[in-house]
DNA sequence: TTTTATTACGTAACTAGTTACGCAAATATA
DNA sequence: TATATTTGCGTAACTAGTTACGTAATAAAA
């Protein structure tokens, strides 16, 4: 049970989240083969988003996420491939693209709800035993805004 | 600074560690680009293996790293690529590669931890204000290797 | 001793993100 | 109105992990 990130203490401490994060999201993929879904992790951000919003360009979703907007691409790319976004020029605009949930997607939703509740209930009692940990990611997540990880780490170096 | 992943709540928690340990990640590449160094994130974990362990297989690394073969097996082929890591043969068992820190490596070693140290200091300064997150990420650990993702959600979903 | 199982590790093919770049459309400015 | 700037989005090339598979060497079992 001796695990060397965690003894190492703080110097393992991002790459012990990193490993948490990777571990969760193959487990995911692994659940949506199993069960016999047809989408990927991430993708139900984009039906919640799509679903709020009737419709979205990629730059909407890129911003709302905060994920830079290639991958939104990807994401969006493969989504359309499965038939479960469609895509229309803006007239007013012809560089946006609004993308919008298809009838399959509509149709399908209540069938993929069940599954993401069920996996929000795995969260849930994952972070039952660790009533901070929302808040203090929260917190985490507002000092990397103020003050990337590279600047900070620059500044503590010149401390020395 | 509104934040979708955040106002979705446990829907969007694990998505929102994953893009903190991106954020991390990709900012500590940007921070070895900008003091020029050679190498990149997650070295540093070899580094304190082999410095602590002279000689050391794959299989070990993946084993304390808790990460698969082949992850290791790139991570060291770049190593040796730049020299910092040598291998050879076990005389025992032919299929064995002991890894050992070139001299190289221990000639940079020093100046390496310079900025490791400031790494480390960052770390904390991030966490300084969320005094029990260590210990609940162990905990999220713990219940992740007692049952996965996966399995957890499975059984949710039976529950419904 | 021969066969079978396991181990070590390398590679291939995949997902999932990033930055950097290019181009066309729209907007702002001279 | 002509030019410069910004915006939207697509692609390319990269890092960093995974699972699945193959092969040779060793260990275990018949």
């Amino acid at each position: 049970m001796n695990d060397f990130l965690s003894e190492i203490e703080y110097a393992g401490l991002i790459s012990r989240i990193k490993r948490l994060s990777d571990e969760i999201l193959y487990s995911t993929r692994d659940y949506y083969t199993t069960v016999g879904l047809d989408i990927e992790p991430n993708w139900h951000l984009v039906f919640y988003l799509l679903e709020r919003n009737e419709s979205m360009t990629i730059t909407d979703i890129s911003l709302e996420l905060r994920m830079s907007h290639p991958a939104c691409v990807k994401i969006i790319k493969k989504m359309k491939k499965k038939g479960y976004v469609l895509t229309k020029t803006d007239d007013n605009d012809s560089r946006r693209q609004l993308l919008q949930l298809s009838d399959k997607s509509k149709a399908q939703l209540p069938f993929f709800r069940k599954h993401w509740d069920a996996g929000i209930k795995t969260t849930e009692d994952l972070i039952a035993d660790s009533p901070h940990f929302v808040e203090e990611l929260k917190q985490l997540e507002l000092k990397i805004e103020q003050k990337s990880y590279k600047d900070r780490t620059l500044d503590n170096l010149k401390l020395e």
